[in-house]
DNA sequence: TTGTAGGCGTTATCAA
DNA sequence: TTGATAACGCCTACAA
């Protein structure tokens, strides 16, 4: 009496060329049941027997295979995969911003699709139009300066794929936006220089095409108004977020002499810094200094920066959630998330020797310090 | 007499529903032509007709037709995509390298699809895993500490995608790798110290297992015999590339006051950095200060850090460069690329001091310098 | 030059 | 509970 015995995949073809990764056919054909039957173990679907899910599980191992994802992503119109464009990773506010977001996407088993825009209209559209073609199921898109162009808009609507604009807004693309409460900070950052006793202060603001250099610049002048202080043309100086605008700026600016600078942003604040040297002044000596976006490293160094810090990772986990929530199909009022910004006061300003010196006005330096701390 | 017209698609249907991104066939019918014409009219492929391809290009344009992307990777079983793991992309030493991967992948069509590993194994695994599951073309990896599973290893062999290790040395998986020479960087780094006059160098090192620690460990080691140096077993201490080890190991390393500390890498010099603020001591009359890795701001804050700076970009174009290569199926003998450092002399060990003060041996200032030029 | 038809690896629908 | 079979959107021999 013989049985009958399907022949194990012996490797009778060649030995040792490039082998394929195992399909659904494959591991059906091994286990000996409907591909079907392979599916509904895979994905823990409609109860299938002891006995054959066993098989299948065996073959499984066995042959090594793990769905192709790419046919899952086709069949089911859902890549599981989200597209994030930011200006330039390498510049040090936005690593902490990518990684709040992939840890949220991980967490809810998406994967990110990272771009680099360079605050480039041009290449941002086609980054856009890249990730639309790759399918992703959503996009997290810092917004460059300016306008998509028409056909652009109205084919992201088309296509009906959700956007979460991360620090920027851009009303006509989308009102889904998680962004800092950056005129509050701005705010608070130049009315701490003023209860250091600057009274000609000055700013390096940025691009103020993008969103949020405006709203910095809108805190800067009602403090200044808030304060009693002027506002000096001079004194205000527009740069592009990165070092070299900050070097520029600086020069400008400190050939005013200022007795204090709110700076936009952490790279400007390098530029300024190195301008500074370059002129042989000194901070806070010489004039205080508060600058936006905290980093580790700033609390080692001297001078010990002071700082509005912005929750760089929940930023970016906040509008992952945002979006996958509008992925998952929640189709809701649009969310503008403010997320609060922290002064963190070191000796950039001279706040304490101003204090110590006895000129501060009537505002106690607990309360000032407590007011920022319950925001 | 009639004639039979093919509607156009006018949209009698729901007029302001979710619209479904063209498909291949859409434009095909729209344009009254075979989907195969459409094809090669997208891909620019067999000569097609000026009448048609003028027809298929209105249709096209019409319809805002986008191939599906996904479709394509799934025929071509090629994805356009490179899988990226790093440890963090919020430790500031990646988002040069990922930028410079980025650049290097966009410039020649793929798409970089961004994981964290945190130098976990697990979760290093399970990236690989997703990573093949969506059939990524090819991995850049920063390998975390310690050994894939035989079973993982021996499935990335059978699928065949390449890897290139980015930063690590990892044999077992393959051999490709573009890395630093770290081994130089260190040994020039020490020698700077003694020049400088240091005689009791110590060391804060990254993780022993992790292949680029143990070179600069190696480095350092040999530079001090070179210069006659003892190893003192109390200078050596070992971190794990982050803030918080680096402040333990300064607690350590400071209360043997050696007068001269290397530490491998900038996350850690910042908590040293902070446990010598702890302790009361200034660098670099204190002690003398050499750490890896250059930052821009480095050259603006106090104290000025001399480094060895790794070129970062270049390390992730790089590495990328020679994963397409391997995917686009040079088979060719493994290729180990050793970037060169570059010591970036500034402030943090005393030399100018030193050399002022005519201690120094008899090796001339310029020519130091410039032996570290001409690497 | 253009069209037809089969297949990439899944999931989903409907019978059995 | 299981199994055929039709999509998903595209590319590509092979035929016309």
């Amino acid at each position: 009496m013989f049985v009958l015995v399907r022949m194990a995949s012996s490797n009778k073809s060649a030995p040792k060329t490039t082998t394929k990764a195992a399909s659904i056919s494959d591991v059906a054909r091994e286990s000996g049941v409907s591909i079907f039957t392979v599916s509904a173990v895979v994905n823990n679907k409609s109860h299938v027997g002891k006995n054959l899910r066993q098989r299948v599980e065996n073959a499984i191992r066995k042959l090594n295979y793990r769905p192709n994802l790419i046919a899952r992503s086709l069949i089911k119109q859902k890549t599981q995969t989200i597209g994030m464009i930011v200006p330039d990773i390498a510049n040090p506010f936005f690593p902490m911003v990518v990684r709040g977001a992939e840890d949220a996407a991980q967490k809810q088993g998406y994967n990110l699709l990272l771009c680099n825009s360079d605050d480039s209209l041009d290449k941002e559209e086609s980054a856009v139009e890249l990730l639309l073609a790759k399918r992703v199921d959503g996009i997290l898109l810092t917004k460059a300066a300016g306008d998509f162009r028409p056909a652009l808009l109205q084919m992201i609507k088309e296509v009906n794929i959700p956007f979460v604009l991360v620090m920027r807004t851009y009303p006509k693309l989308t009102k889904d936006a998680v962004i800092s409460d950056d005129y509050q900070g701005a705010y608070e950052a130049v009315c701490h220089l003023a209860r250091a006793g600057r009274r000609r202060i000055g700013l390096i603001s940025g691009p103020l095409k993008i969103s949020n250099a405006k709203e910095r610049w809108r805190g800067f002048r009602d403090a200044l108004e808030v304060n009693n202080l002027p506002c000096e043309p001079d004194l205000v100086v527009e740069g592009d977020y990165r070092i070299e605008s900050g070097v520029r700026a600086g020069h400008s600016l400190l050939s005013h002499r200022p007795d204090g600078i709110y700076v936009a942003n952490h790279l400007m604040t390098i530029g300024l810094l190195k301008a500074v040297d370059e002129m042989g002044l000194r901070c806070p000596e010489d004039f205080g200094l508060v600058s936006f976006d905290d980093y580790p490293w700033l609390g080692v160094f001297r001078p010990r920066l002071t700082t509005v810090e912005l929750p760089k990772h929940q930023l970016g986990s906040e509008a992952t959630e945002l979006l996958i929530q509008r992925i998952s199909g929640d189709h809701g009022k649009p969310v503008l998330k403010k997320l609060l910004p922290e002064l963190r006061i070191r000796e950039s300003c001279g706040f304490a020797q101003f204090v110590a010196s006895g000129q501060h006005a009537d505002l106690p330096e607990s309360a000032a310090v407590r007011s920022m701390q319950n925001k």
